[in-house]
DNA sequence: GTATTTTTGTTAAAAAATTCACATTGTGAA
DNA sequence: TTCACAATGTGAATTTTTTAACAAAAATAC
């Protein structure tokens, strides 16, 4: 099963989400156009990709809904779990946590660093404030292996080059100012800024278009 | 200048806003490597970018910090602006009006809508509070093209369907389920737990190799 | 004034991602 | 039984995106 495309990758994540909530339902098999469906895609890239993860479905009855979220299981994840701390309690913050809050999932949020003195030491939605300054500890102590980054702009690369210190091996940057880290730590950047242009600009389009 | 890749699309609203910054420290000019180390990306790329928007450099000068800044706005923004929506008062709705707050920019954050009493008529960071009720009535009345939906996974598709009622004619979802349109609204979905069990993947794989 | 360097612009090649097209085969209907 | 249908699985084609390669030309060095 060599390399999976990453497309790929983001599309079993959110074929398992959908696969959930069929279990849940009672469903025990789907159909390659049903998941299509949901995630507006074409059935051929649902089987496609299940292809390329080497699980077959049944002919006529489509893939077993278990199944399918077993093996997604044991494809993404970690077998042991990772944990994952939230640098930056603001609301950023808070709404990934929350997001979290109450799903068994092999991601935990463990941990939540802020400068601000009112929140350190707290606990908000069961994930506790630590001070950014104890953050080589923390992550050590507490084996963190991924960072979310929601601190304010400004903050962004010095607290990266923290994260990196502390030896994180993940960073999730949520800020939109890109940052560096090694070559050795997994970086994944996501703008709101841009993706609300992007937005801007094909609801544009369409409207040049019907002029 | 036909058809921008969407990929290109982003990059030039993440361009511009390196180019900014850099109009801000008084630097006139910038070369593609120098763009392309901050995005993460190569100079080919930048070039080829600017190149299908039509932009010419000068050999040896690089690009026109101000020049590039104004050709992406005509490109990408709407030349009067848009009006947008945050629909979802909470955590995550609240930090995205925080991130537009005070830039000057095309697009501008007009409503937020909520359910909770307590929030409706508030004004957040300068955003007036509705009720969702009277989503239609305030969407026609300002002139909203673009929603943000940040409501409770529960509520997304329901809450789609009003904005979709209400005319609005771009829709930027940020919950985790997806939801349908008819295809003349504009529709961008991205999911933040699929981005952070991409970054968990790609860490457990990195760590699968050191052994 | 000539050579060297550096940077742009672009054609062509490569890589990544998606879609087409269709063989295959259980299932149910006639 | 035989036929038609509906679904999977996949090689091949297509489309999209990225990268390589290099000509052209301005600036600098000598």
């Amino acid at each position: 099963m060599k390399h999976l495309p990453h497309k790929t990758i983001e599309r079993l994540s959110q074929y398992r989400r959908a696969l959930l909530l069929c279990h849940e339902k009672g469903k025990s098999h789907i159909y390659s156009h049903e998941i299509a469906k949901i995630q507006h895609i074409t059935a051929v890239q649902v089987r496609r990709d299940l292809m390329l993860i080497g699980y077959t479905g049944t002919l006529r009855k489509g893939y077993n809904v278990k199944e399918l979220i077993d093996l997604i299981g044991i494809i993404i994840d970690s077998e042991d779990g990772l944990h994952v701390a939230i640098i930056g309690m603001g609301n950023l913050g808070r709404a990934l946590i929350n997001y979290f809050a109450g799903k068994r999932s092999k991601l935990k949020i463990v941990a939540g660093f802020d400068t601000n003195p009112d929140k350190i030491g707290n606990t908000m939605s069961g994930v506790p404030c630590y001070s950014i300054e104890d953050m080589a500890k923390i992550v050590l102590e507490n084996d963190i292996k991924i960072g979310i980054l929601t601190v304010p702009a400004d903050h962004a690369i010095a607290t990266a080059d923290l994260l990196v210190k502390a030896g994180i091996k993940g960073i999730l940057n949520y800020t939109p100012k890109p940052v560096n880290v090694p070559k050795e730590v997994y970086l994944e950047e996501y703008d709101m800024i841009t993706t609300l242009e992007k937005v801007a600009f094909y609801v544009k389009l369409q409207e040049m278009d019907e002029e």
